[in-house]
DNA sequence: GTCTATACTTCGATAGAC
DNA sequence: GTCTATCGAAGTATAGAC
């Protein structure tokens, strides 16, 4: 049995056939995740997914690591910012990542290589997230530690963003109100904080 | 053409269908739920689901129903604790309803029905939360609302559940000592009130 | 209530033409 | 690189014996 052909890594279909995966996640959720479906959001026949992936398996895998290099450059790019925590609420409250997180995440408690991928991926955020924030707040405040800080903050946003998803508002602005009153306090800045960003990450 | 015979709401059959369910959602993710690995880890024949169940998708809401039935009442027995933030906590961080609960979440993402009582269910938890602590905390203390302390403590407890999981345990024993710092500064003793707010906020 | 047997559908994956 | 054609496995659901 001789080794089937492989598409190269550069091209533009390959690529495409990652986006199909997630449209697919996205609004019709990881079950619903076959070869077909994926090439046929992508406007190709799902015999393409074979000759650029050796099986769905490696697709899925090659488009989790597409998005945790991603998310991995938002957050850094967040640690930039003169208020990093104020910048991490920005980037984990977007719905539009939130909602293929948790896909993600719950694809990860029954596939072993997404899963170890995830438990890298979350040790690698915490660690650019204590680097990050110890950096601009300095030593700890009292029992706020900067990786516990990080974590709530990604945790909080991330769930708004998940809720706010599926239909669920109620709440929302009180927690957001909270979350930033916090905010406001740990990291006390004279710029706008949306500003802010904007301004570090041209630098 | 006659409709298909439907088995007692109250068999025990039927029950260990939807012990089926959870077992396989828990242990190998919903993308895994077939009539054949429930029936099978439940040790019946895959068309005993069809005995009790019209389709697949019924046999999954009458799950959830079940399931958000028994959160529902964790959650409404935790209010009536004197400390109920604390005891909303202990809820809510418990891994084993987290899991089943994302689970749940990412499968609402794609089954209008299931979403529609994920939809019911959060704002019905919402609405226990609010009567809950504004009943013991009095007043709202500064920015903190109870409706919001409420979803901040239960967002981040699933999320530390469901983290814990998948195998990730960096920041957990940190963010456990924020949130129960925050907690006993919110919720001294049964008679403690806004007092200990003001001052924590003052670090 | 539970079983065997089966119809029909869709999936992952491969072979080979162009 | 992309296509047609196809295979075996597994899925949902039903019919009917016991």
């Amino acid at each position: 049995m001789a080794t089937r052909r492989i598409g190269s890594e550069t091209s533009a279909t390959r690529a495409m056939l990652m986006d199909g995966v997630e449209a697919v996640m996205r609004e019709l959720g990881y079950g619903a995740l076959t070869a077909r479906s994926v090439a046929e959001r992508a406007g190709l026949k799902h015999q393409l997914v074979y000759y650029y992936f050796e099986t769905m398996d490696e697709l899925l895998m090659a488009t989790y690591l597409r998005h945790t290099g991603r998310v991995s450059e938002s957050i850094e790019q967040a640690f930039l910012s003169p208020r990093p925590l104020h910048a991490l609420w920005q980037v984990s409250s977007n719905p539009h990542d939130a909602l293929l997180n948790m896909e993600f995440m719950a694809l990860a408690n029954h596939n072993p290589a997404i899963r170890a991928e995830t438990v890298a991926f979350g040790e690698r955020i915490r660690r650019i997230g204590l680097e990050g924030i110890q950096r601009t707040l300095g030593p700890s405040p009292g029992e706020a530690s900067p990786i516990a800080l990080a974590m709530a903050v990604s945790a909080l946003g991330m769930n708004l963003g998940m809720e706010a998803t599926l239909g669920i508002s109620g709440g929302h602005a009180e927690l957001k109100a909270l979350v930033e009153w916090c905010l406001d306090r740990l990291e006390v800045g004279e710029l706008a904080g949306a500003k802010a960003v904007q301004d570090s990450a041209k630098e």
